[in-house]
DNA sequence: ACCTGAACACCGTTCAAGT
DNA sequence: ACCTGAACACCGTTCAAGT
C-alpha cells in the first residue's frame, strides 16, 4: 500500500510489527533478564499467539539477536585521547562500563553472534591504535580479542558475585569453605582467605587493562 | 545398618544414591550439554520419580553445582617450571586446556560457584607465584582474576565460533555482513576482514597469556 | 501473507499422601 | 526418611486451517 521501499505490499497486511516483537523482548531482557524471556510471554505482551511470531523471526536465537541492533547507538560515542596506548585502553574500559548498565547483553551474546554495527567501532579503534603501536595486523587482532575476553569475563563474574551477595541462603564455596586442614596444601589462599572477599570487591577493571595493554604492547616490533 | 560413619540409618533406606543422581547429570553435561539436563530426565534415567531427586538436593542449581566436585582431580597435576613467571603462565595454560577437554563446565560455572577444591590449587599456584615475582598480595589476587577472566572468554567464545562453523545455516555477522559502505566508518576493520576468520582462528592462548602476565608483572615493586 | 488453534513433547517445583 | 502421583504453571515449535 503506502510502500516501506523495501517489500512489496501483497496479501494481508502485518497485524503485528516485527520491531515491536523485537522491543518486547528486549524490554523483557532489560527488566527481568534472559531467563525470563519466552515466546509465549512476548505473544501475550504484543496481543498474539505464540506462532504469529515465527512469521517475523525464524525462531528464539534468531529473535535475541536481534535485540542487540541499535543497542550501541543509544550510547554517545567517547572522545577518545589521541596517544594510540591511552587510546586502545579508553576504547576497553568504555565497552566495559557500557555493557555493565546493559548485562544482559553478554547473556545473548554468549549464544551468538554481535549482531550490532554500531559497536564495531571499538574494535576498529583497538585494532587500529594496536598496528600504530608497532603490532602487526595479525598481532592486533589477536590483542583485540585478548582484550573483549577480559572485559566479558569481568562482566560475568562480576555479576555472579553480585548475585551471590544478594542471596544470603547460599555461602560461596571458596574461601568459606577452607578448613585448616587446607592451609598445608594451599599456603597462600589460606593465609589471604581472610582478605579475599574485600579485595576481589575492589577489583579495578581499568587498572587490569592498564596492565594487560601494556603487556600486549610489548610485542610489538617498533615499540611505542 | 552398616554405617557410613557420617550418618545415622534411621527411617527408610535411600532408594536412590545422592552420587548416582550426580553422575548422570554430569554424564548428560559432558555428553549433551548443559541445555539437555533437566530434572526429568535424570529421574528418568535414575529410574525414579522427578520429586525424588528433590530429597537429595535442594534444586537444579545445586545439582548443578554438585556435578564440579571431583572433576579437577580426574586430571594429573603437570610438572610446573621453577620460574615463578613461567608458573603462572603454564598453570593459566593448563587450566584453559583441562577445561577445553571439560567444556560443560564453564557452563555450570557461570551459574554460580566454583564447589571443586581440587582445583584451587591452580589459584594458589598463581597468586603464590605472582606474589614471589614482586606483587603484593592485593595485586596477585587481581592479577589472579584477570588471568582467569582471559582463560574463561577465551573458551566462552571458541565454542561460539566452533558452533557458528559447524552450523553453515547461520553467518556471521562480522565480517560477512560489512559492505563497501563501512569501509569510511571502520577502515581498518574493513582492510583486515579477508584475514579476519583465518587469523582469529589461530590465536592462541599461550601466547597471549604470556604477555598478559608479563604486562601484569610489571606492576612490581621490585620486578623480577 | 499473516495469523489462529490445537497439539506434541517437554520444563521446575509444590503439595498431600503413602510406606 | 524416602518416595510417589497428581497437579500447577509454564516451555519451543510443528502442522493444518482460516482470512
Amino acid at each position: 500500500m503506502t510502500g516501506n521501499g523495501q517489500k512489496r505490499a501483497v496479501g494481508r497486511p502485518p497485524r503485528i510489527e516485527k520491531q515491536r516483537i523485537v522491543d518486547v523482548a528486549r524490554r523483557i531482557l532489560e527488566e527481568e533478564g534472559v531467563e525470563a524471556v519466552s515466546m509465549r510471554r512476548i505473544a501475550k505482551e504484543v496481543g498474539a499467539t505464540p506462532m504469529a511470531l515465527y512469521h517475523h523471526v525464524r525462531d528464539k536465537d534468531e529473535l535475541l539477536m536481534l535485540t542487540l541492533a541499535g543497542m550501541a547507538s543509544t550510547v554517545p560515542r567517547p572522545e577518545l585521547p589521541d596517544d594510540p596506548r591511552d587510546r586502545i585502553v579508553a576504547t576497553a574500559v568504555h565497552m566495559h562500563a557500557v555493557l555493565s548498565d546493559m548485562i544482559w547483553v553478554i547473556d545473548v551474546l554468549s549464544r551468538g553472534d554481535l549482531t550490532d554495527k554500531g559497536a564495531l567501532w571499538m574494535a576498529d579503534e583497538i585494532v587500529d591504535s594496536a598496528i600504530r603501536c608497532g603490532l602487526t595486523p595479525h598481532q592486533a587482532i589477536h590483542a583485540y580479542r585478548t582484550i573483549w575476553y577480559l572485559v566479558y569475563g569481568a562482566l560475568v563474574f562480576r555479576r555472579a558475585d553480585a548475585r551471590r551477595a544478594a542471596d544470603p541462603g547460599r555461602k560461596p564455596f571458596f574461601p568459606s569453605l577452607l578448613t585448616q586442614d587446607d592451609a598445608g596444601d594451599l599456603p597462600r589462599l589460606a593465609a589471604l582467605s581472610e582478605q579475599w572477599e574485600e579485595v576481589t570487591a575492589a577489583y579495578d577493571v581499568a587498572a587490569q587493562l592498564e596492565a594487560v595493554v601494556d603487556g600486549l604492547l610489548a610485542r610489538a616490533v617498533s615499540p611505542g
